[in-house]
DNA sequence: GGTATAACTATGCAGTGCAAACTTTGCAAT
DNA sequence: ATTGCAAAGTTTGCACTGCATAGTTATACC
């Protein structure tokens, strides 16, 4: 993964590759610029010229989270196939969905940020609105709120191992995300 | 808050004091021990007589900021009171919220945060069992577990700021917290 | 009143992000 | 082809961090 010109040609890239790397093969660790540079045989500096403070790297990275959880949310119809997407994408990628949320990323900060999330936000809103045909505007937006907040919770919770030993046993996708889509569709709904 | 004598006599609450000041005034930034120490007006390694790590310090921390978060939330006794104890918690103490779920902060390192975590969640089980009499066992852990997420995760995102601009404008508590009491109680149960 | 020990200091090390000044390279215009 | 210049990368160095280690001081206990 050295380069052997002067001009590595991909740094960034290679930058934000490194760092998923790292951030998958030990979730809790946020790599440090200079191991990532190491890494790439690449001088401690040189990430700077990409990337003007490490906040920025982190960022670019979290954008790639957002993108990638679109995706995975885009694949399937139901609310409980998008929990399901959602928790997932969070245990499988957790060092990453850590950052997408991590206080150091701030929406406000970055436009492209805030767009790659709104769109991945949409994706529910869109399927509450096809839950719920009926409600009212102010309802539909409340729904979709809470039905974020459960997912988003459980995920959070689930990964960072806050439900094991008291609240559940069973942190499997697919079993928590039951337990949210029945709360927010309701018994009712679903039927 | 300097010493003048060799002993400081309290600089374990002392640092935990100054810790919890420090995270008050910027919430975004985890303060150095080295910094806790000079405001303390003690040497830089003092506080390692009383925490053999940073980590140990913000898991101390945390174990107040739960049991400040179960006092306030046995001060209430409805679902909707609760909820908003619990959110209000969250962006009054944001510092502190945060590290009590931060990544470090491991439940299964301390005992003594394990149990005070317990009983936070022990309160909000309690009254789901209350709203819920005929629910069976499982029924109530999945309602309560689900609970326990809406709130956590509006309280989260909230402080976060992530619901501003797109999901929510209204962040307050009460208002958070009548949308996650509508989403667990259902309307029926409620009346 | 001596002494063990808890509480504190001094020193130093490895790492971190970042700023500043310099060097190398590729590209584009002449 | 030559030159000029900006982008990409290097070197150096600073301030700060957590922490290990070794030495110092006061306090509590017998």
């Amino acid at each position: 993964m050295a380069k052997d010109t002067y001009h590595h040609g991909s740094l960034r890239e290679a930058l934000l590759d490194a760092a998923e790397d790292d951030l998958r093969q030990s979730p809790e660790a946020v790599p440090s610029v200079r191991s990532l540079a190491a890494k790439l045989g690449v001088s401690s500096t040189a990430p700077q010229a990409h990337f003007r403070t490490k906040s920025d790297l982190m960022t670019a990275l979290a954008v790639r989270g957002f993108e990638r959880l679109s995706a995975a949310l885009s694949e399937t119809e139901t609310l409980r196939g998008l929990a399901e997407a959602y928790i997932g994408f969070a245990q499988d990628n957790l060092g990453i969905y850590r950052l997408m949320f991590s206080t150091g990323t701030r929406l406000d900060g970055d436009q492209q940020l805030r767009e790659v999330s709104r769109t991945a936000y949409d994706t529910l809103r869109a399927e509450i609105a096809r839950l719920f045909p009926n409600a009212t505007e102010r309802e539909r937006n409340e729904r979709t709120l809470a039905a974020w907040a459960v997912v988003h919770g459980l995920a959070t919770l689930a990964s960072e191992g806050r439900l094991s030993s008291e609240a559940a046993d069973d942190t499997r996708p697919a079993t928590l995300a039951r337990i949210a889509a029945d709360m927010v569709g309701g018994v009712t709904e679903t039927a």
